[in-house]
DNA sequence: GATTTAAGTCAACAGTCCTGACATATTTTG
DNA sequence: CAAAATATGTCAGGACTGTTGACTTAAATC
């Protein structure tokens, strides 16, 4: 990716004349970084999907409905940036398998509210410790005072809307 | 995901008592930050990709080609985990394209050794230029002090096989 | 010479995403 | 109240990416 790349220890010298082309290094080895680490994060929990005939897509739908509240079909389609008609396959699906319940809207009956059955939240909290249990050991082995760097890059990397979208939500929790 | 979630900052006081708890609310946290994260990180060459009517997979094809040395057929299948029917759709069209050339093996004849066409590395460094910009703007906002946190919490999450992987291309560098 | 390996190909199927159009019920607005 | 806007659902049809399994060709290896 480039001549010269400095170790990485190295690079928290951002004084240094090379700075740039130290943060394009670093930057260039992110994007692997990111490619590997996502891939198997998602691995872990597209193992325990497979065995229910699901796919990533009911996932992204379980996990919303489950962790937000009062969460209707536009939420969802805001938040996952799909069209309705991919969405729409997805929650028949988990409608028709009992895992999502639909209610009438108290204040807006046109809204349907969605919510998990028991077993649709069986499903998402062993997909989520999962994913947690991943995370837990990769804080625990790179050392938990390394956290708060992870976290603050993650974020920044997300834009404007996402981390709105994430501060509301963790605000909501 | 928790009651009493602690703020991020207080996550470092790893000898409190709930730490166990302070690990689990940061991994629920952390379940969030790489949906939403990936997702921006792949959008902006996904923008670059929509204008050539290519997807995600020509761009891993064409990142693990460009960036690697005699890749042959067998190192991308190795590389990208999928079968050889998904892979040769992507290659097909990459090489009629003329993105993508291929060479007979000088060692091996039976090999196919795969190497972008000017045209191929134009685009490649077009999108890693586009995703380096954004982590690059990333690392300045987070501050570079933070990216070292970064990495080796990314590189924990990777199963053993892909962090072996990524050190050897990166040893290869 | 027989077996194994690297690659390419064919057929068929599934999941996820898209666009655009249209229907229904309900709420909001003029 | 009638008209417009909104929330949802649905239909038709297309694209990309992934899968499995079987088969061929050419070259290397035993």
């Amino acid at each position: 990716m480039s001549d010269n790349a400095p170790d990485a220890d190295a690079l928290i010298a951002s004084d240094s004349p090379r700075r740039g082309a130290s943060l394009d290094s670093a930057a260039n080895e992110a994007i692997e970084l990111m490619f590997f680490a996502y891939r198997d994060f998602t691995d872990v929990a597209d193992r325990i999907l497979e065995q229910h005939d699901l796919g990533r897509a009911h996932h992204r739908a379980l996990y919303f409905i489950g962790t937000g509240q009062d969460v209707t079909v536009g939420h969802l389609l805001d938040t996952l940036n799909i069209t309705k008609q991919s969405l729409a396959r997805v929650l028949r699906r988990l409608i028709d398998l009992g895992l999502v319940v639909q209610e009438v809207g108290a204040v807006d009956r046109r809204q349907r509210l969605l919510r998990l059955s028991g077993e649709g939240d069986a499903l998402l909290q062993e997909l989520i410790e999962a994913q947690r249990r991943l995370l837990r050991e990769a804080f625990t082995e790179a050392g938990t005072e390394r956290l708060e760097g992870f976290r603050r890059v993650m974020l920044a990397i997300m834009n404007e809307e996402d981390s709105a979208r994430f501060n509301r939500r963790k605000r909501a929790r």
